[in-house]
DNA sequence: CCGAGCCTTGGTCCGCCGGCCAATGGACCC
DNA sequence: GGGTCCATTGGCCGGCGGACCAAGGCTCGG
């Protein structure tokens, strides 16, 4: 590898300055963590900082581009290990939440901060969610190809729904609680897959 | 009544205040709006809203304690004008979803911005949200004594995810746009009362 | 008409924070 | 060994934003 000839040359990992800023993001939210708090947690000066990322939101932003990297390979992973339609989106489900259980603090940060990114920086953003959320897209198409999804289920408002169930997880979440996120991802998808109300109770619905 | 003796002398009325700032709030949120911009949205000056707020952190908390009044005050109405447990459930959902969606932002703000709580503050809104957490256990708890829900199913767990979904719908919701709230709010009843598989198809699943 | 509160005014103050930079250090190559 | 380039240093600055306040004025009871 030719890119590598010189290997870190830096005193400090960027992977490491930006897990330190996505714990104090996420701890205090962007706006009210100062670049002299990010540099003393990564263990560097404010101006090596701005050396790397010469504005607070090219760090947010930097941050971000890695966390849906991540969940992306990390979906991708998943499924490849099933061929089964319906069961890789459930493998889907618990990787994405594995990830923002359980990982570094990128992927809540990706969550909920992008609003502080404003005009090309949101722009940016935007389309790599979207790239995402066609991935997740594909899924649920191909699950319901498979012809074992009800009739009349809307397939984007599903997953705009589904996102919003996982994502919340993570306000609520706590390390060593009740339950792991494996199980919350697989009491989720039975929930949603099969109902919660017995059949012979369809009445109380809709 | 006594305490409206002399009804509002004050120039603006405090929930057009509120209004403006929950507005502000939304669109760029709390740490980037300053109290300049509040205040000319509100159409008094800064000093003035000192004089009502004493701190920046006092303005978001009385939105606040008005965002959960408002959103219990609206569920107990709703639930109010039916008794079948179930039902119930399915017109609460309604009730909070058409809140955050069409009424003013403060909701919105609610429930993105209660980070930006510290110390006592935030204990105060947590204090407030589990009470109206609590109301909700209540109504799950009803439908469950039913007997129309499935076994195995976490109430709790339950809440949490739907609080989730629902409350999510407010970052990707656009007025006017391809559904209503009550379609949404119906068709997410649907999909976890039901199921989005079909029976047969249980295999797929858990 | 007068006095007393209550609200508003329209600034000022002060600390903090993001952004910046000239000088230093040190690693690597010729 | 000397030159070059890159990363780091640590302090500075300009602006901004939250907090504050003395003075003014409106309203209402007396």
């Amino acid at each position: 590898m030719t890119k590598n000839e010189r290997p870190e040359p830096r005193a400090v990992d960027d992977a490491a300055i930006l897990a330190a800023a996505a714990r104090l993001f996420r701890e205090k939210g962007f706006e009210r963590t100062t670049l002299r708090e990010v540099a003393r947690a990564a263990g560097i000066l404010p101006g090596s900082l701005h050396y790397r990322y010469p504005a607070k939101e090219e760090l947010l932003l930097e941050l971000m581009r890695r966390a849906v990297s991540l969940l992306t390979a990390s979906v991708r992973a998943a499924i490849d290990e099933c061929r089964d339609p319906v069961e890789r989106i459930r493998q889907a489900l618990r990787a994405h939440l594995r990830l923002l259980l359980s990982g570094d603090d990128m992927v809540f940060t990706l969550l909920f901060e992008w609003r502080s990114l404003r005009g090309p920086a949101r722009a940016e953003m935007v389309r790599l969610r979207d790239q995402y959320e066609a991935l997740w897209e594909g899924l649920l198409y191909a699950a319901a190809g498979t012809g074992r999804v009800r009739a009349g289920v809307d397939l984007q408002l599903l997953r705009l729904l589904g996102f919003g169930a996982v994502n919340w997880v993570a306000t609520w979440y706590a390390p060593g609680g009740r339950m792991s996120h494996e199980q919350i991802a697989d009491a989720f998808w039975a929930y949603l897959g099969l109902g919660v109300l017995k059949p012979s109770a369809e009445r109380g619905a809709a």
